[in-house]
DNA sequence: GATCTACTACTCGGATAGTGCGTGTCCGAGTGGGGCCGG
DNA sequence: CCGGCCCCACTCGGACACGCACTATCCGAGTAGTAGATC
């Protein structure tokens, strides 16, 4: 898995906290000294699939695009690590002995049923996550932390 | 995910019909037109990790090394995708203000949490399934599969 | 004729190239603000 | 003094190298069977 996934939803927390002002790549990236380049990518990502809205020039950044509360971990992976499946079915029942070439064995071919049934249950359990769930819990844990983060963002000079 | 798993789960289907017998790379691999070489590195994969057992030379082959029933797909996609997690949690929150050193945030990070969950609901639906299982319902659905392949192998010419 | 031995053919096993994708970086397009000039 | 215009600095966005893992392949290690020679 693309590892900028983990980068996106720490930056998603932090940006639901810092909501009404746009926050830059470079303060994001400093926030967990990440290469700022590279994070942007992956914010660029996240804004192509509707989950950040951005801006250009001075006083520019990013934000959310809608509330915390519906944006899943899952909406998140599939706007970085793309929507493919991890497991590809080839159907290589096709190349065998007595292969119907009219069937699509991606949906017949019980193997390939088991591991769809398999990441079905790990999305489900992603899509049910959502930023305003962790976030939630990090506060229950450790309720400064919203504050740290608008403070560490809203204190450094311009 | 690495294409060899589907090659070692179809195959693995297989050889829980052909027992008694050792079966080479190289039919295995006729049987879905597969390249030898590379499925027999995955058989390999799969050698070592202890679900299948080879034997070399003339009459040589592969064969499972345990009952089909003992044999789950998360032992064959751990054998040949590697142990290793899709996500891993880098503990970007160690680089980030307030963070605490002596802290292992691969446990207490939420995120690292939520992703966790996800993958072990993955790996407990792999694991729920067995070679067996696979097996009999391919069974159920073309009984003649498992004399098929047998035939295919047996009637082959030495 | 039987037995031991050497050879051959066949298979697994690991070491060796080729390639696509993730990783990392850079420069250009676009934008808002601030300074300067003119009225 | 006030308004408009121009320049500049800053940020996102996409285009450009680099490295690693997956893909694919080949040759050597080891073994079973067989043919031949010897007793």
């Amino acid at each position: 898995m693309n590892e900028g996934v983990e980068w996106a939803m720490h930056s998603c927390v932090n940006l639901s906290w810092t909501t009404g002002a746009a926050i830059t790549a470079k303060r994001l990236a400093a926030f967990y000294d990440l290469p700022t380049a590279y994070l942007n990518k992956q914010l660029q990502a996240l804004t192509r699939a509707g989950i950040l809205t951005s801006v250009s020039g001075p006083k520019g950044g990013f934000q959310l695009a809608r509330d915390p509360k519906n944006i899943s971990l899952l909406d998140i992976v599939v706007a970085i690590d793309g929507p493919d499946e991890a497991f590809r079915c080839t159907q290589i029942l096709k190349a065998g002995p007595h292969a119907d070439p009219s069937v699509d064995y991606t949906r017949s071919c019980l193997i390939s049923q088991a591991m769809r049934s398999a990441e079905l249950a790990y999305r489900q359990e992603l899509a049910a996550q959502s930023i305003a769930d962790i976030a939630a819990r990090v506060v229950s844990h450790t309720p400064e932390a919203p504050d740290r983060v608008r403070n560490h963002f809203t204190n450094l000079k311009a």
